[in-house]
DNA sequence: TGCAATTATATTGCGTGCAATCTAATTGCG
DNA sequence: CGCAATTAGATTGCACGCAATATAATTGCA
């Protein structure tokens, strides 16, 4: 009696709930590990970032230049980096060379944090039952996905 | 002089980041479609959902079922479904059998919203160059990976 | 039957995402 | 040089996500 459903449209069918779920999913499986270092998710991402930069110092470590990495703009970092300052992390002063530009760095707590994130990734990691190997292939589908839509994005412009 | 990056902790080795990412990217895509159709994105993929469930019923249509479809709470369902109710779309009512219950049902402008959809989603597929096949793969992988993390979910409880 | 445990939803609070707007600094062109 | 255009951040407003808590209805067990 009940029409068949189009395909089209149905929920599981679609990728972008796939990964918008799966994103969550994940995420809600750091949940331990960001507690644990008093971080947020995206605050973690930032973290990633900056101890980066730490080890291989960037042309211009700035709010701008962490939004490009993040894919995140300066009405999300600002507020979160000003969470992380508060929090004794790091530091955003404005350069004197283009005071439009503020500069982030580290602060010494900051730089300490990351020795504590090893030991609790390799845990998370442990009790997901993930190898570490496993996923390159989804990594490398979702960097084509993801130039795709980036290309749409530039070819817009 | 600069030391080798630990590859654990680059960003860019982060699947979690990717799916981050491609979550966001994708969502983004879909914004010219959403603003045709007056909704954001968790309202369109609550839409799929109720509109799937106009064609085939299901035992229950309540918010509960919702959530677990969609993988969200009440604290996120409930302001969400009260907004769709305010533009028309449904009706969100206690079931009079069990009165803790929220019955889900669209309104005929809800019904009809769906119609919209597919000429815009077929835009939005062509102007993408995805067609349709090509992520396949990549769903079941997803699906594979979202698998284990709700494992993870199960296993500890 | 009575009352504790469970269940479904609602509410509150906080931290994003992101569009839109604002401000201040810098650039670049006539 | 002077001024319009651009650029980097900050701010505001709105809608999630989600943890924590609250409330009301239902279940289930002694």
């Amino acid at each position: 009696m009940s029409q068949a459903l189009d395909p089209q449209l149905q929920l599981d069918h679609q990728l972008c709930f796939k990964l918008y779920a799966a994103s969550r999913a994940i995420i809600r499986g750091y949940r331990p590990m960001l507690d644990a270092l008093g971080l947020t998710y995206p605050q973690y991402l930032a973290m990633l970032v900056l101890w980066e930069w730490h080890q291989q110092p960037p042309a211009q470590a700035t709010v701008k230049a962490l939004g490009e990495r993040l894919m995140l703009d300066s009405g999300t970092l600002t507020p979160l980096l000003k969470r992380l300052q508060q929090q004794g992390l790091l530091l955003r002063q404005r350069s004197q060379a283009d005071e439009r530009e503020v500069s982030l760095q580290l602060t010494p707590a900051g730089v300490q944090l990351r020795e504590q994130v090893l030991p609790l990734r390799q845990q998370l990691i442990e009790s997901a039952g993930l190898d570490g190997e496993e996923p390159s292939a989804l990594r490398e589908q979702l960097d084509q996905l993801l130039g795709q839509f980036l290309q749409l994005r530039t070819g817009c412009r």
